[in-house]
DNA sequence: AATGAATGAGGATTCATTCAT
DNA sequence: GATGAATGAATCCTCATTCAT
C-alpha cells in the first residue's frame, strides 16, 4: 500500500524548512538539499512536489502571509472598535512568531525575490493591499478623509521597523517595535479628522 | 616606467558597474565576470584589485553610503534652522539620486548582504547611527526629549518607504515618498514639545 | 528502489584512473575532469564520491598501500625461514604490479604529496614503519641486535631503487632492483650475528 | 645610466628564492609572482630573464648541482685514499647544507619535475651518473670488479636516505645519514674484492 | 512514493604570460 | 632595465535538475 496523502505533510514540512534555513542563513542563498535534508527527505523528492527551488520560495512566502493574514483575522475578532482594529494589526504584524529573527530575515529575503519573481511580487503586492485596506478601515473612523495617507503612512513604517530589525543580529524586541509604530497612530489619532 | 594610477579608476568603476549590475538584476545574484564585463575589464582584473566578491560587495556599499553622507551634508550647508534641517536630511535620503530604482534595490540588497557580511553590517550599522544622529539634531530643538523616539520613527518610516519603493516595479516616485515623511514629521513638530 | 550500491564501484573506479593519470602526467598536476573521464564518469560525480581533490588523491595512496601490504601478506605465507621472509618482502616490494613505470610516479609523487598534506603523510609513515617493523622481524634470527640498523638500511635501498627507477623512463627492470637489494641483504647474512 | 650587469644577480636571486619558496612549499605548487616577490622584484621581471616558469625550475636544478658538485670537488681535494675518497662523496651528499629539510625538498621536487621536464630529466642523469662515476673510481682499488655494482647500491641509498628524510618533517639528522651509509660501505669494504 | 545516481552548466578564483610605458 | 596593467585559459567546486528503479 502507498502511503497516501503524503503530499501536503512533504509540503508543509519542505516550506517551514525553507523559511528556517532563509532565516538561518540570512539569504536566497540555501540550497535545495539543505532545505530537503532539514525537512527529512532527498532534494529530488522536493523537486517532485514543487517542480522547482522558486516554487518552494514562492510557496514558503505563500505559507508565511498566509500565516501572518491569520494572525490578522484572529486579532480582529477581538477587537470592536476602530481603535483597538488599528492596534490589532499593528500587534499581529509584530507578534512574537513574525519578529523572531528566523522570520525577519526571511521577510526581507522575500521582498528581494519579488525582483525576480513575478509570482513573488504579486504576492507581496497582494499582502500589501490588503495591510493598507485593513489600517485603512481602521482607520477612517478616527482620522477621515486621511485615512489613506494615514495608512500609507503605518504600512511603511511597519515595514521599516522590520527591515532595521534584520540587522543588528540583536533580540528582536517585539513590544518596543509595536510601541515605535503605536505612537506614531497615537499621534495620527490625536490630530483627529483635522 | 609603468603605465601608472589606473588602481582607482578601476576600482571606481568596478563598484559603479557592481551597483548598476544589482540594480538591474535586483540581486546579489551577479557575477564578477558581469561586473567587470560592464566596467570594461576582465574579472581577472577585477579579483586582482578587490582580493574577492565580496570585497567588491563592501566597496560598493561603502561607495554608496559616501555618496549619500556627501548629499546630506550637502543639504545641511543650505539649511539653516532646525526644521530646514531636518527636511534636508529627508530630502536627501529621496533625491533622485538615491530614489533610481536600481539604487533602492542594490540598497535593499545591501541589507541582505549584511546577515552574512560582518563589514558590511558594521558599515550600514554606521549608516543608521549617523542618519539618526542627524536627525536627532535636528529635532531636538523641535521636539525637545522626543528627539530620541522621534528620530528613530522618521529613521525607519525612510527605510521602510524605500522598502515598498523596491517593490511594484514602478516608476519610483520620490516626491511622493518625500511628502510621505514630511507629513509624519510635521505632524511631530505640530505636537511640539509637549 | 533507486540504483543502488554504485559508490563503491565508483570510488574504486577513481582511484585507479587517479593513479593511471598520475602514473601518466608524472605529476600530481592532474585535473579532476581528467581523473573522472578516465573513470567515465563527470567530474561533479567524483566531487561527489569524494568531496575533493586531495580526498581523492588520499583514497589513492590508501588503496595502492593496501594492495602492496596485501601483496606483503601474500608473499609471507609461502615463506617458512627468516630468510625467506625478508626476501619475500622485498620481492613483494618490486613487484611487477609496483614495478609499472605508472606505479612507479605515483608512489613518487605521493611522497611529494605527504608534504602538503597531513593524511597522506600519516599514511605513508605507516607504511614506513610497517615495512621497517616487517623487515626487522625477518632479519632478528638472521642479524641480532643488528636488525634495527639493517632494516632501516634495506628500507632505505628499497625507496633509493624505487626513486631511480622513476628517472630515465626506461622499462623498469625489477630483476635487476630485486637483486639489487638482496646482494646487500646477503652481505648482512653473511656477516651475521658479531 | 642603466643599472648594468644586474643580469647575473637577479637569476641568482631568482633561482635560490625559487629553492627557497619550493622547500618552503613542498611542492612545485609554487607561482612566479612568489618566487618573484621573494627574490624582491616583479614577476614580469622574472620572465624577462628566464622566459617562462619551466626554465626557472631548470636553473634552480642546475644551480643545485653545480653546488653540490663544487661540494664534492672540495671534499674529493682533501681525500688521498680510495676509502677516504668515497667517505667524502658520501659526506657531502649530507651536507649540512645539502640536508636542510628545504634543500631536501627541492630535491625530492626537482625528481618530480624531471618526468615532465627533459631539460630537467638530462640534468638529474647527468649527476647520477656522475656520482656513480665518482664512487666507483672511489671504490675500484677497494672491491675490484664490485665497484659497479657497489657505487649503484650506494647511490641508492644515498636517495633513498633522502627520500625518508623528506618525510616526517623531523629535523634531518645529517650525521645519522652519513652513518648509515658509511656502514654499508664498510661492510662493502670489509667484503674486500672477494 | 521516494531516492541514489548522475550530470551540465556555471561561477569564483588563480596564474603564467604579455605589453605598454 | 623594470614594472604595473591586463587577460585568457584553466581548474575546482557547487547545484539545480533529471532519471532509473
Amino acid at each position: 500500500m502507498p502511503k497516501i496523502g503524503m503530499e501536503p505533510i512533504r509540503r508543509e514540512a519542505l516550506v517551514k524548512a525553507t523559511i528556517a534555513e532563509i532565516g538561518e542563513h540570512g539569504t536566497l542563498d540555501v540550497t535545495v538539499s539543505q532545505i530537503a535534508q532539514r525537512a527529512g527527505m532527498s532534494s529530488a523528492l522536493a523537486h517532485h512536489y514543487f517542480g522547482g527551488k522558486e516554487q518552494i520560495f514562492v510557496a514558503a512566502i505563500r505559507y508565511m502571509l498566509g500565516v501572518y493574514a491569520a494572525e490578522v483575522r484572529g486579532a480582529l475578532v477581538m477587537a470592536d472598535t476602530p481603535a483597538t482594529r488599528v492596534e490589532a494589526i499593528v500587534r499581529a504584524s509584530f507578534s512574537p512568531r513574525n519578529f523572531r529573527s528566523e522570520t525577519v530575515s526571511s521577510w526581507m529575503n522575500f521582498y528581494v525575490l519579488a525582483q525576480r519573481s513575478e509570482e513573488a511580487e504579486r504576492l507581496l503586492s497582494i499582502y500589501q493591499s490588503r495591510l493598507r485596506s485593513n489600517l485603512r478601515f481602521g482607520l477612517r473612523p478616527l482620522v477621515g478623509a486621511r485615512a489613506e495617507a494615514v495608512a500609507g503612512r503605518v504600512a511603511a513604517l511597519i515595514d521599516g521597523v522590520y527591515l532595521r530589525q534584520s540587522l543588528g543580529g540583536g533580540v528582536p524586541d517585539n513590544a518596543r517595535a509595536n510601541q515605535q509604530v503605536m505612537d506614531y497612530v497615537e499621534l495620527e489619532l490625536e490630530k483627529g479628522e483635522k
